[in-house]
DNA sequence: GATGAATGAGGTTTCATTCAT
DNA sequence: GATGAATGAAACCTCATTCAT
């Protein structure tokens, strides 16, 4: 799968403190505003460059916002990557990715944001199917690849479905992340669990986040 | 937790069949533009109204908005409680209700549609906090009472906090639902297992997310 | 010069105390908001009747305007007459202008608000001048002959032209009731002058004015 | 008192023809259709710039209106200023100070309009404040200094306020502006005086006035 | 490469007035 | 007499994008 570009040629000969600048500034506007009500010339302007210069770095406003999405999830994904590849046993792995996402999104709250964004896009079927193809190929593929392989070692249940159960896993993952960092789902998170996810430490949620993952992969081996 | 109304009187005071119409030429608009983007003149206008009459019934496009959503979510809401007040076990319980949202995301998506686009809203705090309150009370109830059943007749492991795997079965029903009706859901799903929904007859994926759920409840019982 | 009725027929026929709240309830909404900004529905509403009933009893928003200002003015008009009717010198009838004029806008404000704002609407010319004919006449002809009588006995300097020596008191007088009023107007004062006049017990004021006017009037008599 | 603006800085930059042609265009639409009732459209049409542009100049109908308000205060301001400085007498100036008056209010009579319309605005009283202390200060300032400099030589009665005694001869000075310009106004001098202040000379206006005022202020000096 | 002035379509919301009942 | 549902024109303001310099 190559890796698409949503940004001009004259991007990449900016130099890396602008461009670093660039796509900060405006994950910050597209995560506090939303996509719609972000506004490019005010990200122009809080970069320090010029609105024509950020049209000939990008040719739209939403391939800017594609452009910072993937920065913002890219960095993410290196962390999730690290754990993936040990040695270690799935539910080791599992903890360790829970434990990861919890720091992270309260860390990188803006890059969940944008990324809760984009699963309400409406654009053209194509662009959201490359969209999602940039976005999620990567991460499936460690989870899946890893299910397999606990598939193969007789760690797991042996008649679950490695894809089926990687997205299941992702699923629960993903709502965490939400409640860490977006409203609506911090809310949601609060009128089921009675916990305030800004006030927790977390080790409850941990603890039974990991058990239900563990009996759901385990179960019957 | 008293219902809270965000249509002014008048529009109690209009016809069934014009408050009907009104609300799903909005849940049209609404679902297929995107809140933003959705337009309350053209609303109105299909809705055969007056845009001054539509104020008379709105205080605002955020409001109706929020009142197409509750009528939306009221339906899927009555039939998901009708199964959980049912005497069955609670993995019979899960396959109705995975199967009965199977159906239901196909034949309401415009519903599901909506709802996915709450759920990245940007408004006050106080905002969000009341409409999930409005839209997320009311099922988490059904699911934590349930699984409460479940606990105190054994039938599910005795460790598991009842609010939590509430969420977390939620958060794998909610999925579901999107990858029925939102574009970057079936998306994702597609990379993820390969299926594309429209084309399924689900029972693969009814029956691994049963399992997934059956294990995950009842491991070690 | 014939009164002339802003009102239709109909709400001669209301009993007392609907027109009188309807009066009353339009100076407040007038007042407060400005002419234009004020909304008739709302005085409708407020004053416990339908629109549709409100354009029984008046034609126009303006109509019910200049009705709810001259019903202000007549109040005020009362006070100032009985004042002017005395066999008081000039000077004492002043000071007991000054006075009252300075209770009567504190008590009346709403009243004074809406004459400032008669005085910069923009209306057609035939219009302002029946509106300023029945709001002016009364009091110029009072000022005036009063003068004029002083004019006569002696009291005042000869060579005053009592018209316009009328029309100059007023401005003093006017000055001083939109400075109790008005938030311009009581900026301006306070600008000029450095009293605030919601703090102040207003000798200063009065003793400074009358001062004014008498040295005006009596100079080289 | 730092000079407060109203306009953003990109009209700053802009050509000082077009500046003006702004401004005078604004004027034309704002004294002769009411602050409610100018459009602002119109007047982006009419000085042949895009609405957009405008909205680059200033941020609100409210902020192009203060500019325009002071655009034409500040040329009144002006003249009146180099009569105050000069060497004259009170009396003197008080005499040029009215036929200025008159010349300028026929010349510029949108300005006074404006001013007029400013007086009965209905906002914040903070921006009121604001408003008033721009527009007020500096004549307020002249007038002061100049009678109490007059009280220093002696030349007007010692018992005199000179703050009280400024906002008297301004309230008169006013009208005077308003009967030229303002129709309301315009009537309300016919109705007192008899005169139509288009069809006169204005020497019996400009004796009349000087007498009450040389009265005002000398009597039993 | 870099600027930023300029565009203008488009959307939400208000409210005086009418009229059928 | 009394109601209030219904109308719809009109105005403020935003912002993605272009292009001359």
């Amino acid at each position: 799968m190559l890796e698409k570009k949503y940004h001009k040629d004259a991007f990449e000969r900016a130099d890396d403190e602008r461009k670093k600048l660039i796509l900060e500034i405006g994950i910050e506007e597209f995560s506090s505003k939303g996509y719609e009500s972000a506004n490019i010339n005010v990200i122009a302007k809080n970069a320090g460059i010029s609105i024509g210069l950020m049209y000939k770095y990008f040719a739209t406003k939403e391939d800017l916002f594609i452009t910072c999405l993937k920065y913002g999830m890219d960095i993410l994904e290196k962390a999730l990557y690290s754990i993936m590849v040990s040695d270690d046993k799935l539910l080791v792995k599992a903890e360790k990715l829970i434990r990861t996402i919890c720091m992270h999104s309260k860390k990188h709250s803006n890059y969940i944001k944008m990324y809760n964004e984009i699963s309400s896009e409406k654009s053209s079927v194509d662009r959201i199917r490359a969209i999602a193809e940039e976005i999620e190929s990567k991460r499936s593929t460690i989870y899946i690849t890893t299910i397999g392989q606990a598939l193969a070692s007789g760690d797991v249940r042996c008649d679950l479905d490695p894809r089926l159960f990687a997205l299941f896993l992702d699923s629960l993952l993903t709502t965490l992340q939400f409640a860490f960092t977006c409203d609506y789902y911090r809310e949601k998170f609060r009128i089921y669990t009675g916990i305030d996810v800004n006030e927790s430490d977390n080790e409850q949620i941990v603890t039974q986040l990991l058990k239900f993952v563990e009996s759901a992969f385990t179960y019957g081996k």
